[in-house]
DNA sequence: TTTTGAATAT
DNA sequence: TATATTCAAA
């Protein structure tokens, strides 16, 4: 509190702010008390280097305002020790800091550290207002989004962010080791946003929310999603755990992940504040052609269209292919094959079947498919007579057989084609 | 509780 | 457009 009112005082201090060093400095030729010029001097110097404080972790950042500031600080010291020996006024000694006097004897850049010792405190509050959006910056989230499966280098940084907001706290209060804590909040500060300064505050927490939910859901199938849960955030986890223990996706779920949303103020003090509703998307299945193949081939021997998205997987064998990936190409699938149905009317129960058609008798609409219901396995024997006994997996090489032979059908636009260029 | 299909979002 | 996510119902 008191700190905060002090340093209030001295930012709402009307003073003089000359526009330029020079003209600062001719203003100063104007006073010819040589105690009243000091005061001025010490004054603006003072300024200047709470300015340098302020934007020293900036300094990858603002290189030239550093510059700037540290040149204009030179300036008036060397004024002000000129000036001092001109005037020799001992009286002076108790309101300069001896600090200054030991700060212009020594290097510019040896201002810096001095500063860490005497102002760490102030400098650290400053930049605890800072860190609301500078710490956050520390995930790149958009890195995650892109290689789900490999993270294992995001964790650190968060880590990294979070230990180091945590020491800045300690130190805060224990005032130890300054300098350490120096080195390390910049070096972390520049690990972190490697260049951009300022990122959006909605990349702090890295964890995805829906990912928590689907690795809840499913049950630690998802590997990506376990490796996810051991890099939660304490605070994040609770939170996992308010979505666990209520498992199922009504409303009030919805309402929770909502309520997460505004900051507690008791815990203002980091993580907690932000909880971004955005969350990164699972990474794109891509459909390839083999991929397809396989689907409409899964998809052949469950019968058609009737075939459900686990069953469809479960044939498929694909590694890491997801139910909910299987549910949407299929959907994506009868999307396809039930436009044509439209142009040529019954037709379409013809189009429909053309993929299943030429092996098997396929009366019903693609839905109803009253036939399928009774004979899901005997596309088996009439595609792949072989196949539909051995239960094969995909490395068949008579699969490369009918693949080329019906190669087409396992696109839909293409056999949709076929026979919607005869219909229409 | 899990699975599904449709609707909706990205 | 293609895929992901959400939602309600079975």
């Amino acid at each position: 509190m008191g700190s905060v009112s002090s340093e209030l005082s001295l930012d709402l201090t009307p003073t003089f702010v000359p526009k330029t060093i020079a003209s600062f400095l001719y203003n100063l030729s104007t006073i010819h008390t040589p105690s009243h010029k000091l005061s001025k001097l010490h004054d603006f110097l003072s300024k200047l280097e709470q300015e340098l404080h302020k934007i020293h972790a900036f300094k990858r950042e603002l290189p030239l305002s550093m510059l700037l500031l540290n040149d204009a600080i030179l300036i008036l010291k060397e004024e002000s020790e000129k000036c001092r020996r001109e005037s020799c006024v001992p009286v002076l000694e108790e309101f300069i800091p001896l600090k200054k006097e030991i700060d212009h004897s020594e290097e510019n850049h040896d201002i810096d550290r001095d500063k860490n010792n005497e102002c760490c405190r102030d400098k650290k509050n400053w930049m605890s207002s800072v860190q609301l959006w500078n710490t956050t910056t520390t995930t790149t989230n958009t890195t995650n989004d892109n290689n789900i499966n490999n993270n294992a280098s995001q964790p650190d940084h968060k880590v990294c962010s979070n230990q180091n907001k945590l020491e800045t706290k300690k130190r805060e209060e224990e005032e130890k080791s300054v300098t350490i804590a120096e080195d390390r909040f910049q070096s972390c500060s520049s690990n972190r946003n490697g260049g951009s300064a300022f990122m959006p505050f909605s990349t702090y927490s890295s964890v995805p929310v829906t990912k928590i939910k689907l690795a809840a859901a499913k049950d630690e199938k998802d590997e990506t999603g376990l490796n996810r849960l051991c890099f939660l955030t304490p605070g994040v986890k609770s939170l996992r755990e308010g979505f666990d223990s209520r498992g199922s996706r009504s409303s009030s779920s919805r309402a929770v992940s909502v309520s997460s949303s505004p900051p507690t103020v008791q815990t203002s003090l980091r993580s907690a504040p932000v909880q971004p509703q955005q969350i990164a998307r699972k990474q794109r299945r891509c459909w390839s052609p083999e991929l397809h193949r396989r689907f409409v081939n899964a998809l052949q021997k469950l019968g058609g269209s009737q075939a459900t998205p686990k069953q469809i997987r479960e044939l498929m064998q694909v590694d890491g292919l997801t139910n909910d990936e299987v549910k949407s190409h299929l959907q994506k699938y009868r999307l396809h094959t039930r436009r044509v149905p439209a142009a040529n009317g019954n037709e379409s129960v013809v189009v429909l079947g053309g993929l299943w058609m030429s092996q098997e008798p396929y009366n019903g609409s693609s839905k109803g498919s009253s036939s399928a219901s009774g004979s899901p396995q005997s596309p088996l024997h009439l595609a792949t007579g072989s196949r539909g006994g051995t239960s094969r997996t995909e490395g068949d090489s008579m699969e490369d057989d009918d693949e080329d032979a019906k190669s087409e059908s396992y696109s839909w636009k293409s056999h949709i084609h076929r026979h919607g260029q005869v219909g229409v």
